[in-house]
DNA sequence: TACGGTCAGTGAACACCGTTCACCTGCGCT
DNA sequence: AGCGCAGGTGAACGGTGTTCACTGACCGTA
C-alpha cells in the first residue's frame, strides 16, 4: 500500500517526524521506509543516503524557521523597524522552543563527522534567514535607530573582519555599524540555545519566559537607539 | 593481550578518544572494547551499557572543564575578584574551544531520548560546576563589585524564582544580586556555545578570537562595578 | 497489437551495531 | 585438593545503513 506519492517532502516530513519522536538518532531511514508502506531501498532512488535526509532535514527546518520569522514581520507596520526586529527575534524564539528538536539540528552541536555539504541546500537556507535579519539592520542604519560605535573602538582584526564581511553580503556599511548586526545575532542566538538546551532550569524550572524577554529588551536597549523626534 | 587494566577510567578515556575522533555517534561500545584488546560483552562487567558510558564521559568532561577553570584562578592574587572571573571565563571559553567534541557533550544539543540519570555523576559535576562561578559571584558581592539590580525593577515571576533559587543553592543574596549571576552565567554559555558551534564562521573565519574577548568585556562591563578606591 | 525500454520497488545479502546468555578459565582461599 | 568466583569469551538476537540483481508495471512506438 503505496498511500503517498513518495516526494522528497513526504521523506523530509516523515522524517522530520522521528526527529521530533525520538531525536536525531531517531531518524532510521528503514523506519521512514516503513512509515511510507514501503522498503529501504526504495528511498535511495530519491535520496542518497541518510545523511541525504538529515541535509534535507536541515534545509526544511531552517526554510521554516525563516518563514515563521518573515511572517511575524507581516504583523507589524512597515516603518516600525524596531517592531519588526523585535517581532522576528521573538518569533524566532518562539518557534525554537517549540521545536527544541529542529532547533537542535539546525543550530545545535554540529553533528562532526557529518560535514553539510558545500553550496548544498542547507547553507542556501541559511543565508536567506541570514538576509532577513541583515535587512531588518539595514533598515535600522537607513531610519537612524541602529545604535553602531565607533569603527575606532574596533581591534584592528575585528574592524577587518567587518570589513571583509560586509563586503562580501553586500551590505553597504561601515564596521561599527556591522559590529552590533553580528553582536546581535550572536547574542540571540546564544540566548535561545541556552534556554532551548534547557541550561536555564537550575534558576527558573521550566518557565524561562519571563527572563528571556527582560533578556531581548537588554540586548535590544544595546542594539537600538531611542527614536529621534 | 589486555594491556590496560580495563578500569573505568580507561573506558572513559577510550570512550573519549572515539568521541573526538568521530562524534558522539561514533563513541561505539565495541570499539572500545577492540582498542583495550578485550571483546565488547567484557565491558558490561564495569559498565552497564553504552548509556552509562555515556554519563561517564559526560560527568569525566565537565570535571575536566571545572578543574581547568579552578586552575586558571590559582594564577591570581586571592582578594582581585575581577581578574578571578576574568580568568575562570576566558578559560572555561578556551577549554571548550580546544575541546568542542566535549563542550558539545556537555552543554550542546541534549540528546533526546537520553535522559541523563538524575542524581546521577553528570548532574553532581554540573553542579560543582555552578558552585565555581557563585562562589565567584559571592565574592564580588561581598567586595562591592556586583552590579547589583533594584528588585523592584525585576518582574515579579522573575523575582520570586531569583528567591527560590538563591534559597536552594544557599546564596545570601537578594534577586537583584542573584540576577547578574544567572545573566552572566547565561551569557557566558550563550557567547561560547556560538563560537563553539561555528555560527560566528560567516562573519569572522576561523578567528573569532578578537571578537569573543570583546563580547566578554562588555559582558564584563555589565556585571561589575568600577573599583571603588 | 506486440515490442522494447524505462522507472519504481523488492528481497536477499553484507557488514556493522547494542545487548544477553551460557559457558569457560584461571586465581585465591579454605 | 577442591571450591568459588571475578573476569573474559563466543554465539546469538534483533536492529541498522547500504548495495545489488531482480521484477513488474507502465508507456511510446512500430
Amino acid at each position: 500500500m503505496a498511500s503517498a506519492p513518495l516526494t522528497t517532502e513526504v521523506l523530509v516530513a516523515t522524517s522530520r517526524a522521528l526527529l521530533v519522536e525520538g531525536g536525531a538518532d531517531a531518524v532510521v531511514v528503514r523506519e521512514v521506509a516503513r512509515r511510507l508502506g514501503v522498503t529501504a531501498p526504495a528511498l535511495y532512488r530519491y535520496v542518497s543516503g541518510r545523511d541525504d535526509l538529515l541535509t534535507l532535514l536541515i534545509a526544511a527546518c531552517t526554510e521554516e524557521a525563516t518563514s515563521v520569522c518573515m511572517e511575524a514581520l507581516e504583523g507589524c507596520g512597515i516603518d516600525d523597524v524596531e517592531a519588526r526586529l523585535r517581532a522576528a527575534t521573538l518569533a524566532f524564539r518562539a518557534w525554537a522552543l517549540a521545536h527544541p528538536s529542529e532547533f537542535g539540528l539546525v543550530y545545535g552541536t554540529p553533528i562532526l563527522h557529518y560535514a553539510a555539504p558545500e553550496e548544498g541546500p542547507t547553507v542556501e537556507a541559511g543565508r536567506r534567514f541570514g538576509r532577513l535579519f541583515g535587512s531588518l539592520f539595514v533598515d535600522l542604519l537607513e531610519t537612524r535607530r541602529l545604535r553602531a560605535i565607533d569603527d575606532a573602538l574596533l581591534p584592528p582584526a575585528v574592524r577587518q573582519a567587518l570589513v571583509d564581511t560586509a563586503a562580501r553580503l553586500g551590505l553597504p556599511m561601515r564596521p561599527g555599524e556591522v559590529y552590533p548586526f553580528v553582536v546581535g545575532w550572536h547574542r540571540m542566538l546564544g540566548i535561545v540555545s541556552v534556554e532551548v538546551t534547557g541550561h536555564l532550569h537550575w534558576a527558573f524550572g521550566g518557565d524561562t519566559t519571563a527572563f528571556i524577554h527582560l533578556q531581548f529588551e537588554e540586548l535590544f536597549d544595546d542594539l537600538l537607539l531611542p527614536v529621534v523626534r
